[in-house]
DNA sequence: CGCTTGACACCGT
DNA sequence: AACGGTGCCAAGC
């Protein structure tokens, strides 16, 4: 199990409706490595089974999902989150801290 | 082996 | 309140 395979997993845990923050993720593998965990989740090999979308930054914003990366699959993101019950607003999500998961 | 680069976070202006 | 510098950790080159 690598550092990348560890963030997938916990991604994974992430139950529908719910968000996580990188902070948290790092803090639930007993490391501070919150920006590699970015890039696990930026590289994201399991794109339909890792919902990195759940993943936000401890604002409770979506960074760098529907503003900076042009993918055309975020924008549903956004839209997949709406429907499991996490309202966005402005790439912010609203009641944050109430869905936040915590591992 | 060492320098650079991030989907971040924290603290000081 | 917004902005910028600094620290963090793993990957790539």
């Amino acid at each position: 199990m690598n550092f990348y395979d560890e963030v997938y997993e916990l991604c994974k845990k992430i139950p529908k409706g719910k968000v996580s923050t990188y902070k948290e993720i790092g803090k639930a593998m007993n490391s501070r490595a919150y920006r590699a965990v970015g890039q696990a989740l930026r590289n994201n090999p399991y794109a339909p089974i890792v919902p990195c979308h759940r993943v936000l930054n401890s604002k409770g914003e979506l960074y760098g999902f529907n503003g900076k990366m042009n993918n055309k699959n975020l924008k549903d993101k956004e839209k997949l989150l709406l429907k499991e019950g996490v309202k966005v607003k402005n790439n912010k999500v609203i009641d944050f801290e109430k869905k936040l998961f915590k591992f």
